[in-house]
DNA sequence: ATAATATATGAACATATTAACATGTATTGT
DNA sequence: ACAATACATGTTAATATGTTCATATATTAT
């Protein structure tokens, strides 16, 4: 009971709940969370040990990031509950519109390899 | 997203987790849930009204009692995942041991109807 | 080695949540 | 009408949670 508990909390936060199904999404470090989220790296960080803790998340280092990742059974698990709970279309992902957008230009930046994503307002 | 996290944050207190899972057994009052826990009558209302806010439950007057149930939809959605988390046997409810004992009393006793588990140490 | 990047962690503060206590309302029985 | 039962609600005090700021650790590049 405690550990079910402990699973709610963690998704009981709409930074957390952000955070994972960015991470429903895709596998990310925590600077491309940072960047999509648009939040300090320390916040990002603390939640992420949250999630982590409550054994939603996993991460993994892989030179000088660390990925996280949420575990195939974590998705079995509560993947379908979020499709149907509330909301018009149950289909869609329930991420923020703005979040999309944010990990759509992440991901086209390439911010983890490239490092040239600093000002992504810059040129084509 | 805000429905999700509210329906999280419901569940991620012990107090409504189990309040919770009690109703997925058996509809009751709040007389009995107050007996089943063993908590003040104030507490079981203050909890119950946040699951009832999170959509959790429904309450319906019944003479003079007030029987809270879960709508069809949400034992759907989440009768499932509770089996799944956590826990050796997913197949078992995850109520705790001292909160079946006691329901079982509850029923047995006909706590609603018969006015007299008052002292339920009494006689046979 | 040193600097730069990526991430984690600890302390302090503000805010939110829970529980206890007192009290209010609605229904039933007499 | 009155008392008793069942339930709800407002207030306050204790506790838990989230965020920020400062700082520490680990990896890579030079």
């Amino acid at each position: 009971m405690k550990e079910i508990i402990k699973a709610f909390k963690a998704l009981s936060d709409p930074t957390r709940l952000r955070i994972f199904l960015l991470l429903l999404e895709k596998d990310l470090c925590v600077c491309e969370l940072t960047y999509v989220l648009d939040m300090s790296q320390s916040r990002v960080s603390h939640q992420l040990r949250l999630l982590r803790d409550a054994d939603l998340v996993e991460d993994k280092r892989e030179g000088r990031w660390i990925i996280y990742t949420i575990p195939q059974r974590t998705r079995e698990d509560l993947e379908p509950l979020l499709r149907r709970l509330s909301g018009p279309n149950p289909a869609e992902s329930k991420l923020l519109p703005r979040d999309i957008d944010r990990l759509d230009v992440c991901l086209r930046e390439n911010l983890r390899k490239g490092r040239k994503a600093e000002a992504h307002q810059s040129s084509v």
